[in-house]
DNA sequence: TCAGCTACTTCGTGTCGCTAGCTACCGGTA
DNA sequence: TACCGGTAGCTAGCGACACGAAGTAGCTGA
């Protein structure tokens, strides 16, 4: 992947890492390998630990410092009710525009 | 929409702009109005503006000026071949980002 | 004459993801 | 003991992009 892929992900990386949260409470290293796995390759790990600022900041998610096994504490994020309002209006706006896009895509070829 | 829409935008504006134009010839005013018409109500005319642009500058698009009735000449954009073969990789990008959208939609809740 | 529509241009701003660095804790190995 | 690699988080500077606001210019009709 490219460059396509990091403007696409602009505004649309928070409302994935929203989803993950609203499945189950997460830490940045998580995140970023779960991300990895899921085939974005190429998404950089400072990336996610400002984005989890931005929305923490925001105050859609709660914080929970939980020390781990090996390594320094981790910061485990859960999605908290205006967070689930929030990510709810992210849908919204997804649908609309998968929407207009898949019109276009059909119509346009 | 509101701010939300917008940062999605960023990346894809440019693919539906394309698409738009791997349908027909157009030119910016047509393109704004067009966009207004479904539903894209607050996207400034200024950014189109800028984008087309840039795709010319990119060599994806070919232009020509024409003559209006009514009103300054217009600048009619085209797609050309290297337009449409970054409009595949652009559907490409999207197919992979939209996938793993519904996937966290369903599994997540 | 001047308002209003058509049509395009430009500049400054804010947001976001990336790059590239850094700190810090732990285990195992040379 | 010294060092490396994995785990875990943080930060500053940068480039790309959409927005907002303003401006230029051509035409029509009141």
């Amino acid at each position: 992947m490219g460059k396509l892929v990091t403007e696409m992900l602009k505004g649309t990386l928070e409302g994935i890492v929203l989803a993950i949260l609203s499945g189950r409470p997460a830490y940045g290293y998580e995140i970023t390998a779960w991300l990895r796995e899921q085939g974005f390759s190429d998404i950089a790990e400072g990336t996610i630990y400002a984005l989890l600022v931005r929305i923490e900041q925001r105050g859609l998610v709660d914080v929970e410092k939980v020390p781990s096994e090996k390594g320094p504490p981790r910061k485990v994020y859960s999605l908290n009710d205006q967070g689930r309002e929030y990510l709810e209006e992210f849908w919204r706006t997804w649908s609309f525009l998968a929407d207009r896009l898949e019109q276009l895509r059909k119509g346009g070829k």
